[in-house]
DNA sequence: TTATTATATGAATTATAATTCATATAAACG
DNA sequence: CGTTTATATGAATTATAATTCATATAATAA
């Protein structure tokens, strides 16, 4: 697998509404399957299977206490991949709306620490 | 739409490898097609095709020179997102060779700056 | 104007992934 | 033990996306 097949794999893996919605949640902190299912209105299956996903691709890693099943991320800069990309991509819709085809490099205004930088 | 699922779709565009050898040839400023499908090798149409989904994720934007069109990146925090992203993937598989289930918080010996902090 | 070069497009096909449903496992509790 | 609770699994279905192929467009050159 190339490294670009692999890097694909594990942003899709985030690339994912509900896994979107779990990823935030534990965020917060650890969560069990239950409490994630209790706040996403999804099947428990399908939050079981979207957990399992996370796993295979590191993203998660999960801990027993009795019969409940823990799940955190494996690393707090997922946590700030999520939210990063979220802001990236809002400000890259906001910019859109004003948007015609570029022109070529040169004689532009500055536009140092704005939101749309060589619009 | 949910901001889960914009996000989702923004995430999803980038985690497509013919798109990823694309934002990486693109990070290096920018490219018209020809220049693209002569590096990747894949069909011209398929470069287009993908072209026009990371152009509808306002990823890229392009502008025309003779019969010619060339494509950037819309901001450079999406070449950065593509390394970061990379990096913490790579380390995270690695960590991953390693590992069994967590522990429960607690009497863990400091980690501060590893590559695994709380393997 | 016809030919050539560069790129885009749309429909068809194929591949990949999400979701559901039924059921399995396994811990805890009576 | 049998029952309940919590979670996982696998097969089937459905949805989404990638790829190919044929062709269209549009700028330029002859």
């Amino acid at each position: 697998m190339t490294i670009e097949e692999e890097q694909a794999r594990f942003l899709r893996c985030i690339g994912e509404p509900t896994r979107l919605q779990i990823l935030r949640l534990l965020a917060g902190g650890e969560r069990c399957v239950g409490e994630l299912t209790g706040v996403i209105n999804k099947e428990q299956s399908l939050i079981s299977h979207h957990l399992r996903a996370l796993k295979e691709c590191n993203i998660v890693k999960d801990r027993q206490e009795a019969q409940k099943i823990y799940y955190k991320l494996t690393d707090d800069r997922l946590a700030k991949l999520v939210m990063d990309s979220e802001t990236l991509m809002t400000e890259l819709s906001l910019c859109k709306c004003q948007e015609v085809n570029y022109e070529r490099e040169g004689n532009q205004t500055s536009s140092e620490g704005e939101i749309c930088p060589n619009g």
